[in-house]
Formats: structure tokens, C-alpha cells, sequence
RNA sequence: GGGCGCGUAGCUCAGCGGGAGAGCACUACGUUGACAUCGUAGGGGUCACAGGUUCGAUCCCUGUCGCGCCCACCA
């Protein structure tokens, strides 16, 4: 006897560790010999991160596909494994070292900090997976993998020096995106651009003099969105404030950054400042002599007209400088502190002020406020006004970056950009939604040299070694670099490696190709790559699709998909995206407990509707908890109404109307999941099955059946009846289980189990393990049965009908009352006589008849075209029901009169299409029919 | 400054050139019945607004308003 409610809790433990033990997603588990091989990659998560929505949602969407192409009969792959998240990691280790009071992590040193960072992925490591697979994610668990593991390193390192010989990548010195609180260098990807506001507002000769704890207040919510003016006076002149040619006006954002001042730009065609070009300022507070000069760069129409250039801390500034031939001074340490003292380059060719001087080691914000008091007092400054101005901040430390010259490794990946263009624009990788072609487009385009060098010391090690000259060697061995030394030098010398790791999406470019082997020529890589279908999420098109695609390209000459389908987003309730740091994650574990996995996994697929984000509601899930409970009552039923598989049941030769017409409808069923899988519709998949169980197995099919498999007593043909109707319920409960699967696989593979001996064995592949997941999909297109449809239909629409005319008339649902079927057409006379069981059961009928004339007093209504009357003298109100009648009368002159207008406009007769215009005349003569019967019955009641 | 998306029932969302849909919520009735995690019936929407294209527009085009996101070096 089964349970009265499905308990997921138990079950999918049970469920999961059956699937374990049978290896049943091992890669091409049950595939026959010749099977088309399918792979997913999957979106290593975090090593050390737990599961979100957004994994949820991704998995889920991964595991429908994997486990319905596995059911379809491929050869079916989904490669699990992590990401060791470089960044990420060691910024999570190091807290978890500060929080215990450990050594930091340079008193530490590299190897013992590293030391840390494996025990903590070796602790922390397993829990995303064991997530994972209580989602129930089917992935060949045997072959999961890990960014840093050894096979995966050595892919890394043959694709930096494979890179490094192509001429792809080098090693320069330029201005990168600093961050200043993990003193690294980061992307251009890991920069976010954040609005910033401020609220100070002063000017000179205004009527409040500089109000310096003014200021800082106003800076104390935040050190940015300000807009500071400074006067740089002319050298060789007076600074006058009321002569403009003794002075030239510059603004900034960032008044620090005056210190590295070395030059101001004008416009050459400024006319009202362009006799200051060839002229010098001196650098207020620093002494500097910089030269005024010509440059396009400074457009006439904003700012003052002349910008202070700092090439040492402004990206733009950098260019201008290079053409101008600029001195680069740089000004900030590693911390983004001032550093005036002992750098050279700062003192050469200056006389700051010991004021200036006292700056040294100030955090640059201080620094930002103590110049800014500075030019004040000096009255070299001219105005404050806020100004709304995006900032740019590391998207992990959350922390203002600093454009800052140091040496790093790029990768030119230009070239490999355009090859990636051409595969998605020849159609040998296909984006959907298609709509996001366009963003992945923009960005190959546009795009700049990948700064891939992190000063970490969690990731893969650079390969290149240092010469005592500085002479650099790229291999991927120590030895190796040794060899091209002594060829460089002819004598050996000692090398020392890069302290550098690689951005942790180095390794994540390479993983459809390095998880599957490569560089080994392995029988896997052969097989699944190019892989199926990549599934992710926008927020990554360009971290990782992108280079994925590139990589792929450039390494295995292939594209390493052939579709990439782009999920939404999960959100918080405010429609923020969620994150980590923002602390706004969701626990869709939470979720998993309360309503079971399959609840979730269902509720993520119906709302998987492509090009929208996912604001997930839980009564949503509780609804397709409730659904759960459904189909498992539905078993429940079929077991207590000994409805078992029977030996030799063929579908194709079941002979009731109601057992085709189920049967019809799970055909119709499965090619409508089938369709919304392969179009990646999720949503639509999911809601075809769940209209077909619900709607049409249970309310309908089941409640009609129950007569048959219910009645006290039977006659030969009725006891033919019940066995076929016990047959089709039990075979059609296995093609439910088999049509669910891909979204609730473990309600599905406990239903399989718990039928596996009701009856006659299945027809399962031989050799199988017993489990729903390694069967076949049905194919049942032979089953469609449009008469079986038609007849069911009328039962179906009469008894609503009836129920509905007995709710609207008020009859009391314990109340039986007759139906009279009124001039019944032969057929229709046939129908109801098979069907008068069910319709009297589920109408609450107590006989039905047959007459030539409505009885007086009745009810009537229209089902397909025949007359159905309801004698309810003394019941009815018969006004309220002649009321009823004559508005619904005047419902259908409208519809009539609507359509009328469209037959009789010849611009639509000649215009429309002829099927359409052939649904309007149906449409009107069914009206018209109606009509007629309406008037009829209303006539009786008169 | 560019680009993308969204405004449909109280809420969360489908649909998207030929008569407005789902889940939840709501109202009424119903329980010795597979299921109250249920059943039956019902109420509820000028499909943001304004133009245009079309025989026909919630759907296509343009614009406006509102919301969100992505990209961008604006002093």
C-alpha cells in the first residue's frame, strides 16, 4: 500500500542513492552502440560557494535537457566539476584567518598560506556538489573535475606558452585597474562602474568663506561625486585672480591627483585660451613646472576648457601624456597611499612645500581632502560643486580602483575574437534568445587586450622565468626555461618564476576542451567535443562565453558548443541581482526542504520563459508542491482500483473512446515536452505536462473511468471494459513518469519503483537497472485518435455544462435530477447511452431520457449542438432563468453581429486569408445555430 | 552617451497579427469518495499611453511616460 502523500525528504535520499549505486549517469550509461553523443559542460561553480537560485535555475534547466536527451537515447555526458575562483577563495581564506586570529597572510608566507587554502577546499569543497545532487543534478559525478586539479593545470599551462608562441600573449607595462585592497590587478570585466553624488557646494567671492569640516562631513558619506575647480598659475606671472591670464583654470574629481600633474591640455582651436599653449604652470603645493599645451583631447565645451593631465593615474591621461611626451610621476603606493617621500620621480624637478611633503603616506581619500584645505587656503581654489560621475570599483572588494602602472601579462585577443565572431555569425554556435548575439557581437568587436597576471598567490602560477637580467623565459617547466636560458645565455644561470597567478577565467576558457582531457588525445575529448548545448546565465556572456569560444577555436580548431541558451537571472524581491557580497542569496535549499526538489526544479522550468528575469514567488512552488501530491494520489488510485500493467497491453489496439482519448492526449502530451525541450521553451514543456496530468488525467480521464473500474457488477464486455480501462491507467501512469522525468526526477523514479511489480514487467531496455531515467521516450504520435477526441469532448463539455447551469440555478449539489436529452441525433442518442454512467456520476444526474419535447419548467442548455434540459420545476426560478437565456441571447447577436461585420467588409474577404475567412463563416453559423436553439428554449418557457 | 529588456487579472508571470491565459489570492458550495497539499462553480483585465501600418493590432512600426539591466575614458 502506498503512502498517502509523497514525502520528498526520504525519497530523494533513497532515489538518489539508487541512481549512485547504478551508475546511471555515468557517460553514455545505456546509450545503444552508434548513440549521438550529448554534452554539457557545467558552469563550475565556486569550489568553496554553496548553492544560490541562480545555480538552482541553471542546474535545473542543464539536468532537464541532460536527462531528456538521455531518455531520447543519446549518449549523454554532463561533465560536472569547480572552479578554484582565485579572488574569491583566498579573499574568503583570509578572513577565515583573521576571524581566528591566525597569521595574516604575508607574515605566512605563500606556501603556508596555500597550505590553507587546500585544507579549507578540501573541508569546504564538497558541499556545492552534494547540492547539487539533492537538486538532483544527473551529472557523471565519476568525472568531475577541478580548475586546479593536475590535468587541468597542465591544460593551462600548455595554452599560456601555446599563446606565448603564437605571439598572443606578453608581458607589458601600462596602466591597469588596481585594487587597492587586494593589491591586484583585475579586468576590465571585474571593474564596476558605480553613480556617485555629492553635496558640497562652494564657490570664491561667495558669500561664506571655505568651510573645510564642512566639506569633510559632506565627504565623510562619501569621498566622491564632487567636482573641484583649481587655478594653476601661469609661471613668470603674478597669480591674480582678477587676470585671467596669470592663471589657468583646470577642474578634476580627483584633486590628489594633482600631485601627479605633469601637463595641461587646451584645445588648440580654444580661442579663449589658446594663447596659454607653449606657455607653463607651476604645479600649486608641488612646484612643478608643467607645460601648457595643445590637445584634442580637451574639448573647449567642457570643464574649464583645459584639462590637468596625470599620466600616471587616468587612463586617458596616460595616451595624452605618450603623445605629448609627458613625464609619468606616479604618486600612490600598492595601498593607494600618497608617496611623496624618497620617490624620485616625484621630487625631480619640484620644491614642494613641507605641507606637500606631510601628505606622504595618506590614504588617498584623506590625501583628496587635505589638498583640496590646501589650495583653499591658498586661495587656489575656485569652486566645489557636487557632480554626478560614475566610479569605477573592484566587483569584489567593492573598493574605489586606481589606475596604476605596473608590469602584467595580456593576452592579444584580438584575432581570436574575430574567429569567435565568425562561428556565431556562420551558425556554427547558435545563441538563444537570439537577441543576445548582438551584446556577445559588441563586445568581440570592441574588444581590448585581456589583463591576465594577478598578484594572488591562489590560481595556476604564471610559467615564465626571470634571467638575472630580467630576460624572461616562458615554458611549461622549470626545466624547460632552464633550456631556453642556456640557449639565451650559453651558460647556466639561476632563474627566478613569475610570483604571478592567472585570472581565475584563464582556466575556466579552457574548460569544454581540459575537463575532457586535452591536451591528453583522449577517447572523451574525441567523442563530446564540440559539446551540445552550453546553458548559463547573461552575466557571464562575456567573462566566459566569450573566451570559451575563443579558446576553443584557437586550441581544438572547433567551436566548443553548438548552442548556448541564456537563462535568466534570479533576483531578490526588488529585482537586485543577488550576491554574495550584497547578502541578498536566497537558499533555494530552504526551499528544497519544505516542497521537495522536484517542486523547485518545477517551478524554475514553468518559469523559464525566455528574455525575463525570475523573481521567484513560493507560492509557486507550494502550487507545484501540491502537484506532486497530485500525481502521487493519481497512483494511489490506480493501486487501490487494481489497475495493473496487463501482459501483451498494446495502446494501439485499445478500444474504448476514453482509454484513446487518453492516450491520445499523453501523444499530443509528449510531443508538445519534447518540442518545448528541444526550443529550449522550458516553460512551455512544463506547462504541457502539467495541463495533460492535472487537468485531463486526473480531472477527467480518472473521473470518468471510475464507473468502469468501480461498478458492483459487471457483464462480459464490462469486465473487458475494466481490464482495459486498469491497463491504460497503469500504462499511462508509467508514461507520465516518463514524460516528468527531465523535471521532477525523483517523484517520477519513486512512482517507477513503487510500480516496477504492479502487473506485468515493462517493456524496458534489457539490462536495465530498473530506473525511470534510463528508459526510452515514448514515441506515441500513432496513438492521436481525433474521434475519441470529438466523442470525449461532448461528455466533457456536457457535463461542465450541466455543472455549471446547476451552480448558476443554485441546485444544491447533493440534489439529483434527471437530463433530458431533447430530439437527440442517432449518434449522439448512442454516445450518451455508453456514457450515462459517467455523466450521471460526475453531473449528479438521477437518469437521463430521451425526448422529442422539452419538458415545462426546465433548464436547457446548447452542448455542440444538441438540446439538454434540466426539469427543474419548483427548483428554478423560472424568471432568472429566462433572464439567463436572453442574455445570453444577446451575447451571441453581439458575436454574430461582430463577425457579420467582418464578412461584409469585401476588403477582409479579399484579403484574408481563406482559412481565416472560413473560421468566421463556422464561427457565425455556429452562432447562428445556437442562436436558434436559444430562442427555442426560451419559447418553451414561455 | 550607446545598447538591451520590461510595463497583460489583487500578486507572480505566460501568450504575441485573427474571439484575453496560468498559478496563487478572492467568492459560493462540497468531505465515510485517490487527493482539503482536494473537488465544483464563479468574480476579476479600455493587454502603460499616443500616433501609424494592416481587411484586422495586446501582438508589428514610431514616439511618450514609468521601471530595470548591460556597455562606455567624460575633466
Amino acid at each position: 500500500m502506498m503512502d498517502k502523500t509523497f514525502e520528498p525528504a526520504a525519497v530523494e535520499a533513497r532515489i538518489s542513492k539508487a541512481w549512485e549505486e547504478a551508475d546511471a549517469f555515468k557517460a553514455g550509461r545505456g546509450a545503444a552502440p552508434g548513440a549521438e553523443p550529448y554534452c554539457i559542460v557545467i558552469p563550475p561553480p565556486n569550489v568553496t560557494g554553496s548553492l544560490h537560485m541562480g545555480h538552482a535555475l541553471n542546474n535545473t534547466l542543464q539536468d532537464v535537457l541532460c536527462r531528456f536527451e538521455r531518455l531520447r537515447g543519446k549518449d549523454v555526458l554532463w561533465q560536472p566539476g569547480t572552479d578554484h575562483a582565485g579572488i574569491a577563495t583566498q579573499m574568503v581564506v583570509e578572513r577565515k584567518l583573521a576571524a581566528e586570529n591566525k597569521t595574516d597572510r604575508r607574515s605566512m608566507g605563500r606556501e603556508a598560506f596555500l597550505a590553507e587554502v587546500w585544507k579549507w577546499k578540501e573541508e569546504s569543497g564538497g558541499t556545492i556538489v552534494n547540492q547539487l545532487k539533492r537538486l538532483g543534478a544527473s551529472c557523471d559525478w565519476s568525472r568531475e573535475r577541478f580548475t586546479m586539479d593536475e590535468g587541468l593545470s597542465a591544460a593551462v599551462l600548455k595554452v599560456f606558452v601555446g599563446l606565448h608562441k603564437q605571439g598572443l600573449i606578453y608581458r607589458a607595462k601600462r596602466l591597469v585597474n588596481w585594487d587597492p585592497k587586494f593589491q591586484t590587478a583585475i579586468s576590465d570585466l571585474e571593474v564596476v562602474q558605480v553613480e556617485k553624488t555629492g553635496t558640497f557646494k562652494w564657490q570664491r567671492g561667495g558669500e561664506e568663506a571655505f568651510d573645510a569640516a564642512r566639506l569633510e562631513k559632506a565627504l565623510a558619506k562619501d569621498p566622491n561625486g564632487h567636482l573641484y575647480y583649481f587655478d594653476y598659475p601661469i609661471e613668470g606671472a603674478a597669480y591674480d585672480p582678477e587676470n585671467p591670464a596669470t592663471y589657468i583654470t583646470v577642474a578634476t574629481t580627483r584633486p590628489e591627483t594633482m600631485l601627479g600633474d605633469t601637463g595641461v591640455a587646451v584645445h588648440p582651436e580654444n580661442e579663449r585660451l589658446k594663447s596659454l599653449i607653449g606657455r607653463n604652470a607651476v604645479l600649486p603645493l608641488v612646484g612643478r613646472v608643467i607645460p601648457i599645451f595643445g590637445d584634442d583631447y580637451a574639448d573647449p565645451e567642457k570643464g574649464t576648457g583645459a584639462v590637468k593631465i596625470t599620466p600616471a593615474h587616468d587612463f586617458n591621461d596616460f595616451d595624452v601624456g605618450k603623445r605629448n611626451s609627458l613625464r609619468v610621476v606616479n604618486i600612490l603606493d600598492g595601498e593607494a597611499r600618497i608617496l611623496i617621500q624618497e620617490n624620485a620621480e616625484f621630487l625631480e624637478g619640484a620644491a614642494p612645500e613641507g605641507e606637500t611633503l606631510a601628505l606622504h603616506g595618506l590614504d588617498r581619500f584623506a590625501a583628496r581632502k587635505a589638498v583640496v584645505g590646501l589650495m583653499a587656503a591658498r586661495g587656489l581654489l575656485r569652486k566645489v560643486e557636487p557632480n554626478t560621475h560614475t566610479v569605477p570599483h573592484g566587483d569584489r572588494s567593492d573598493v574605489v580602483i586606481e589606475p596604476w602602472l605596473t608590469d602584467q601579462w595580456y593576452v592579444d585577443v584580438q584575432p581570436l575574437a574575430q574567429r569567435a565572431l565568425a562561428a556565431v555569425r556562420d551558425g556554427k554556435t547558435r545563441i538563444t534568445p537570439e537577441s543576445w548575439t548582438r551584446t556577445y557581437n559588441d563586445w568581440l568587436e570592441n574588444i581590448e587586450p585581456w589583463c591576465v597576471s594577478r598578484q594572488l598567490w591562489w590560481g595556476h602560477q604564471i610559467p615564465a622565468w626571470y634571467g638575472p637580467d630580467g630576460e624572461c623565459f616562458v615554458a611549461e617547466s622549470e626545466a624547460g626555461a632552464q633550456a631556453l636560458a642556456l640557449a639565451h645565455y650559453g651558460d647556466p644561470v639561476e632563474l627566478k618564476r613569475d610570483e604571478d597567478v592567472l585570472d581565475t577565467w584563464f582556466s575556466s576558457a579552457l574548460w569544454p576542451f581540459s575537463t575532457l582531457g586535452w591536451p591528453e588525445e583522449t577517447p572523451e575529448l574525441k567523442r563530446y567535443y564540440p559539446t551540445a548545448t552550453l546553458v548559463t546565465a547573461f552575466d557571464i556572456i562575456f567573462f566566459w562565453v566569450a573566451r570559451m569560444m575563443m579558446m576553443g577555436l584557437n586550441f581544438m580548431g572547433e567551436v566548443p558548443f553548438r548552442d548556448v541558451y541564456i537563462h535568466a537571472i534570479v533576483r531578490d524581491e526588488k529585482g537586485a541581482k543577488m550576491s554574495k557580497s550584497k547578502g541578498n542569496v536566497i537558499d533555494p535549499l530552504v526551499l528544497v526542504d519544505k516542497y521537495g526538489a522536484d517542486a523547485l526544479r518545477f517551478t524554475l522550468s514553468a518559469m523559464a520563459a525566455q528574455g525575463r528575469d525570475i523573481k521567484l514567488a513560493t507560492s509557486r512552488v507550494e502550487g507545484y508542491r501540491n502537484f506532486a501530491t497530485k500525481i502521487w494520489n493519481a497512483a494511489r488510485f490506480a493501486e487501490i482500483n487494481g489497475c495493473l500493467r496487463a501482459e501483451g497491453f498494446d495502446p494501439a489496439t485499445a478500444r474504448l473512446p476514453l482509454n484513446r482519448w487518453i492516450l491520445s492526449e499523453a501523444a499530443r502530451t509528449a510531443e508538445a515536452v519534447a518540442a518545448g525541450i528541444e526550443s529550449f521553451k522550458f516553460n512551455e514543456a512544463a506547462d504541457a505536462a502539467y495541463r495533460f496530468v492535472w487537468g485531463q488525467f486526473c480531472d477527467w480521464y480518472l473521473e470518468l473511468s471510475k464507473p468502469v473500474l468501480q461498478a458492483e457488477e459487471l457483464d462480459a464486455a464490462g469486465t473487458a471494459a475494466r481490464a482495459e480501462t486498469q491497463a491504460t491507467v497503469a500504462h499511462v501512469i508509467d508514461l507520465i513518469c516518463q514524460l516528468l522525468h527531465p523535471f521532477m526526477p525523483f517523484l517520477t523514479e519513486e512512482l517507477w519503483a513503487q510500480k516496477a511489480n504492479a502487473g506485468a514487467p515493462r517493456a524496458v531496455p534489457a539490462g536495465e537497472a530498473g530506473l525511470v531515467c534510463l528508459t526510452r521516450w515514448p514515441e506515441l504520435s500513432a496513438l492521436v485518435d481525433e474521434t475519441a477526441e470529438a466523442e470525449i469532448g461532448f461528455v466533457v463539455d456536457l457535463i461542465s455544462d450541466i455543472r455549471s447551469i446547476r451552480s448558476e440555478t443554485n441546485v444544491p449539489g447533493g440534489t439529483q435530477v434527471p437530463l433530458v436529452l431533447v430530439k437527440a441525433s442517432a449518434a449522439t442518442r448512442a454516445a450518451v447511452e455508453v456514457w450515462a454512467p459517467m455523466i450521471e456520476r460526475l453531473a449528479r444526474l438521477s437518469a437521463i431520457e430521451f425526448a422529442e419535447e422539452a419538458p415545462g419548467q426546465s433548464a436547457q442548455i446548447i452542448v455542440r449542438g444538441e438540446v439538454a434540459a434540466l426539469p427543474l420545476a419548483g427548483i428554478i426560478d423560472l424568471d432568472a432563468e429566462r433572464a439567463r437565456l436572453t442574455r445570453e441571447l444577446g451575447k451571441l447577436d453581439q458575436d454574430i453581429a461582430a463577425v457579420d461585420r467582418k464578412l461584409g467588409n469585401p476588403d477582409f474577404m479579399a484579403r484574408a486569408p481563406e482559412e481565416i475567412v472560413e473560421e468566421n463563416r463556422e464561427r457565425k453559423a455556429a452562432a447562428e445555430a445556437r442562436k436558434l436553439k436559444i430562442m427555442e428554449a426560451l419559447e418553451r418557457l414561455r
